[in-house]
This record gives C-alpha cells, sequence and structure tokens, in this order.
DNA sequence: TAAAAAATAGACAGACCGGTCTACTCTACT
DNA sequence: AGTAGAGTAGACCGGTCTGTCTATTTTTTA
C-alpha cells in the first residue's frame, strides 16, 4: 500500500479496536482507514493549514495509530495531495452537478453553483473556506507539487464554467465581446480572493458582493 | 526594548561584527538590527508563510545571533504581527501617494497603483504576492491577531479607493448605481485572488486579466 | 486450516522548533 | 573615569515534528 492510489480498490473492513473511533461518526457511516484519515485530515487541513497540521493531529481526530498512517500513505506530503485531489474531484462532481443542469438558462446555473458554496461556508460560520485557494497561497512558492495539482483543479474548474459560459454566447445570453474561458477564470479568481476576505472579517458579505458584482452588474449589462 | 514599538526610536548603531553580515546589504544600505530583521524576515514570510519561516532562519537571513531577535521581539508573533504592520503601512503610503495625484482622473490613478504592483510582481518572477492575503489565508481561522490586523489593514485599503472612486462618481466617470466602498472592496478581493492565481500559474496574465476586467469592461460600461 | 498478506499498534529516533538564560560588548551619560 | 543599560552572542532546554521499526492482529488466499 502506500502507493498513492487514491481511494481506488477500498475494500470494506470491519472496525475492530472501536475504542477511540465512534461507530456511527456524524454524516458519514462507516468507513475504512484509508478514508477516515483523509475525511479528518482534510478538514484539519483547511482550517489549519499544511504547516500548522501536524500527523499526531490527524491521528486523533480520526483514532488512528501511526503505524496506519505510513502504511497508507507514503509521507506527509502524499497525504496532502491526496486530500487536495480529492477535495477538488468532489467538487467537480458538484460542479459538474450543477452545470449540466440543461433546465435552467447556463448563468444561472454558474451563479447557483457558487451561491450553494457560499451557503455551505455561512453554516460554517465563515471558516475554512475553499482548501485549493487555503493550500494553493501557503505552497505555491515552497512546494511545486502542491503548486501544480492546485493549479490544474483550478484549470480544471476553469474549463467546465467556461464551457457553460460559452453555451450562454450562443444563447445571446452573454455579450460576444468576452473571450468565456478568461471570464470562467477571473470568476474563479473573484470567488477565491471573496473566500479569503470572508474568513477575514467572518461575514459572508465579501461573498453576495462578488455574486452581485458578477451577476448582476458584469454580466447582465 | 521588545515591547512592541513599530521601529519608533531607531538609533543609529554601528555593525562591529561586521562577519557574516555585509557591510552593503543590497537595496538597503545599512540599518539598525531590528529593521534589519523585519526587513529579511518580512521577505521570508511572503515567500514561505508564517509556519514555515523559523526563527533560525530569519537569523540566518539577517546574520543576527537569537539573542538580538528576543532583545527586540517579544515572541515569533509579535514579530510577525510587526512585519505585517510595516508592510500595510509601507503600502498604504505607496497607495495614497499614487491616489493623491490629481492631476489625473481619480479612475486612472486606482488602476496605476495596482499595475504598479504588479509590474513589482513581475520582476519578482510571480513569487512572493501580497503578505496581508498570504498571511490572511494561513492565520485567519487560526491567530485572532493576525485576523484582526490583516482584516483592519485591507479595509484601510477598501477606505482609500472607497473614497477616489466616489470623487470619479462625483465627477461622472463612474456609474453612480454602485456604492463607490463596495466596489474598492471588491476591486480589492479580485485583486488578492488574481494574486493567489499569478503565484499558481507562475504567470501575470491573471494581474492583467483582472485590470482589463475591472477598469475595461466593468468601470468603462 | 495453514500460510501469506494486509493492516493495526505504538514505542522510539533524530532533527528541529520556539523560547530562555547567562555572559559579554559597546554606548551614553554623569 | 565609572557605571547603567541597550544590544549582541550563542549554548541550552523542553517539547514537538516527521518518519522508522518491530510486533501483533486481522483478513485473504491456497
Amino acid at each position: 500500500a502506500a502507493d498513492g492510489d487514491t481511494g481506488a480498490g477500498i475494500r470494506e473492513r470491519k472496525c475492530l479496536t472501536g475504542i477511540d473511533r465512534p461507530v456511527f461518526s456524524g454524516a458519514m457511516p462507516r468507513r475504512d482507514t484509508k478514508s477516515l484519515l483523509l475525511d479528518r485530515g482534510t478538514r484539519l487541513l483547511l482550517e489549519h493549514g499544511y504547516h500548522d497540521t501536524g500527523i499526531q493531529d490527524i491521528l486523533a481526530a480520526a483514532g488512528v495509530p501511526k503505524g496506519s498512517f505510513y502504511h497508507h500513505f507514503r509521507s506527509k506530503e502524499d497525504f496532502g495531495l491526496q486530500a487536495v485531489r480529492g477535495y477538488a474531484e468532489r467538487a467537480y462532481a458538484a460542479l459538474d452537478e450543477q452545470l449540466s443542469d440543461e433546465s435552467r438558462p447556463p448563468l444561472e446555473r454558474v451563479r447557483t453553483f457558487f451561491a450553494a458554496i457560499f451557503a455551505d461556508w455561512d453554516r460554517r460560520s465563515c471558516r475554512q473556506g475553499c482548501l485549493l485557494g487555503n493550500l494553493g497561497q501557503e505552497l505555491a512558492d515552497v512546494n511545486e507539487s502542491f503548486r501544480q495539482i492546485v493549479a490544474q483543479s483550478l484549470d480544471q474548474w476553469t474549463a467546465r464554467i467556461g464551457k457553460c459560459l460559452a453555451e450562454a454566447q450562443r444563447r445571446g445570453e452573454l455579450t460576444p465581446g468576452v473571450d468565456p474561458h478568461e471570464l470562467a477564470s477571473q470568476l474563479i479568481d473573484g470567488f477565491e480572493g471573496a473566500a479569503l476576505r470572508m474568513k477575514l472579517v467572518k461575514s459572508t458579505a465579501p461573498l453576495e458582493g462578488f455574486l452581485r458584482l458578477f451577476f448582476d452588474q458584469l454580466l447582465a449589462a
């Protein structure tokens, strides 16, 4: 194991030493150790960042001994990269689900996607934010692997949103003067900037302002 | 000393053990130990973030022993807060200098301010970015003092730019439909988002896109 | 059912962390 | 000249970091 497979081939495994580990862990039913580590660890990475999250913290949060961690992951970096990959893929799936809803106009789909994320962050009382933004900012200059995977993940989002904006343009719901791919990129940049400000002022006002600016003022013009 | 005074009462002091410390340190001529530590340390904080910058790294970069560090600063946190304060004040001064140039229209002043920063980042080959954005993202959820000082600093920027945008509105160079203060806030959020993307893709394209979006498409409409 | 493989379990190691402490040097003031 | 204090210097401390090691338990496979 510890060969960097991102959850492929997960087998059901019974939890036998059910001492520190709750039988039902809130939202997620029961899972194997690797997924559990990724799950709890991702939450810690979101709130504390990479360098302020220790292996010990992850182990304590998951109720798992150190041996298991290094059985499933080559290193802390390997763990972090897999966490980012999983996060990006879940977000990508959510994005795809929203954007493929052809019963609504494309611009509305994009807006709904962002609004749904913002509502989620509101429930988390304006903490954590976006893992890609957080780790990207912290590690872009320091670790090339993280830089690449975060950049690629954001590119995937951009491409998907860009396609949706292009569809809006074909339908005449978006001014033909702009490059939909570049606009998508700027949407995401504004989104990350608003996320940062949300964490700083502990308010969703920046998020709402971002939505109004892009969808009411810019795109409706 | 070490009482958190931000460089007030700096005295000229000769460098006697000129072994590890270069006599002329590049851009800045000669300075006392505290300023030197803040200077080199700020650069390290910019590139490595807070938790990945050790006291030892700062000492090595400045050629200063540990005793001096803890003579001038109460703790690493104290050092970081003073670094942020100094960074924000320098940026605030630069902002004020640009925005008070009444020989040019206010919107152009704002744009020039951002463009000047971007040019500087280009020279640094798209690394580092903005200290407020970097440390804000890393520490907002983790350290209340940093959260506050970064939030306040961004608010100061917002207020100053907002005033300039209000002036543009009075002159009829900006649509009266928008709240200039909120627009200023969104400008800064977009700026920070573009800065993050710059670090990730190692290109100034996001910065240029940001300028075009706000000043060519949004404000010129 | 026996052997092999996978996973769990946690003691341990070496490096490094922020921070303290004492000794010393140099300056400023009287 | 003499003394007080700012500043320099670096050894040292307890704690924590990531990562290793061996032993044991559980699951799979033959």
